[in-house]
DNA sequence: CGCTACTTTGACGTGGCTCAACCCCAGTGG
DNA sequence: CCACTGGGGTTGAGCCACGTCAAAGTAGCG
């Protein structure tokens, strides 16, 4: 299978119907300025666990994923592997006037991405405001949630590990929802046991051990491996070991 | 103590000759551009260990590190807590248009910023493109920093931790040098033990362990409890789990 | 000279890792 | 239709790296 492999592209959408229109690097963007995105851009689409770049090997687009869930890892030489990066719908994946790919990208579930080739992103920003303000206040944003990330992995136990991811995806799940008024907290775990683990610093089989004994407590409920249900969004909160705040809208 | 207690102001200082003339978010500006920052910033000073903010506080400017070293720490309701940052000389402090300090910030040794009020400082991202390029530029590569040291805290062993550290700063340390071909590789601790441990999340006793061991294995040398020699730097980095390189000045 | 803050070192306990067996289920091909 | 296979997931037994608790050493400083 060729590195570069993509479904075929979609047909050229408006804009103005984009799902993530509101939340991605071109949220701030006016009209004229949406024209100008819709002639450069294109969309790429993969298969579950189908790779999109290698650490070091060249990346010559950047983009936003439109549909679906990517991860960013690092491998160390030994193969202890750690997930620095997890990118929802309306998250930014590459880095502008950077040719080659930092992190290996995976997508783990099918996905959908709107891309941009290097050389006229780089113009965009330099003449688009809107779109270089966007990215900055994106860029401090994931800052802070990577900073987040590292209390986790410093000082959190194996099972406020668990209890913090879980509440992560629900609340990156709610927001996209339709009827964010709906309260029952349900929705599927994008990434395998393996990833999971990746992404927390801990082993699968911890990860494994972990969910078993919340779904024993009764603070998820599980149908299959992947389906979970919070029966009660508030004691999920209290096992994160954050400050108690649980509003998942925040 | 008042919170906002400071030295008293520097002297108006000129741009041109500022240590961090290069480096800092003012990197790319032009001489009139230089001129407008002058017209605009203040210097603080603090002493070694005084808080600079609190998470949650209100802070109503931002700035650069221009000489000493900061750390920005999060804290968990029962104590546990964790660095999320460390910033050294021209790292750039704050978030633009937030008012309120996400972390706590403390001055680890005596310290003196380059600061903006918020107000102005977000008129000069606006009509500045030097400065607002150059802030983007600077938080992504917070931002890959900060994925690195998720690794570290996700997956590096505690004599790997360690190692990284030393190199981190022994790094950092030797871009300032005046003359960055001298091979002896020598400084000085900014962190106490404890605050490495909040760097690399261990317990301060761990710390101290592993710096003795890696002293009994000769690969550093130690004078006082802070004063750091490392005799063979390719041998300290064959301890930090990183890739081989070792080049000091990537 | 006696605080106090920082550091080191020892003894011991334990949370999460390692190694290993087994389960479940969706393909796939005979 | 069933046997086989492989990817994911669960669970157990044992171990060890690092945390916890405790004591004592060291250096700066009023």
């Amino acid at each position: 299978m060729p590195r570069t492999m993509s479904a075929p592209r979609l047909t050229q959408q408006d804009c103005s119907n984009c799902p993530i229109r509101h939340s991605a690097v071109c949220a701030r963007c006016e009209a004229d300025e949406l024209e100008r995105l819709e002639s450069v851009k294109y969309y790429r689409s993969y298969k579950a666990g189908q790779q999109i770049a290698w650490a070091g090997e060249p990346l010559d687009f950047v983009g936003s994923v439109v549909e679906g869930v990517a991860t960013l890892t690092q491998t160390m030489e030994d193969g202890r592997r750690q997930m620095v990066g997890l990118l929802l719908p309306s998250d930014f994946l590459g880095r502008p006037n950077r040719a080659k790919a930092t992190y290996d990208v995976v997508a783990t579930t099918d996905l959908v991405l709107c891309c941009f080739r290097q050389k006229p992103f780089q113009e965009l920003l330099l003449d688009t405001p809107h779109i270089s303000q966007r990215l900055l206040e994106m860029t401090l944003d994931e800052l802070d949630a990577a900073r987040e990330w590292m209390i986790l992995l410093g000082r959190k136990t194996a099972r406020e590990k668990i209890a913090s991811l879980l509440s992560i995806i629900a609340r990156r799940d709610a927001s996209l929802r339709e009827n964010p008024a709906e309260q029952s907290v349900v929705f599927d775990l994008p990434l395998t046991r393996e990833a999971m683990a990746d992404y927390l610093g801990l082993t699968l089989e911890t990860v494994s051990r972990q969910i078993s004994a919340l779904r024993r407590d009764k603070v998820i409920v599980l149908e299959g491996k992947r389906h979970v249900t919070v029966p009660d969004f508030d004691l999920l909160m209290s096992e994160t070991g954050d400050d108690s705040d649980g509003g998942i809208f925040g």
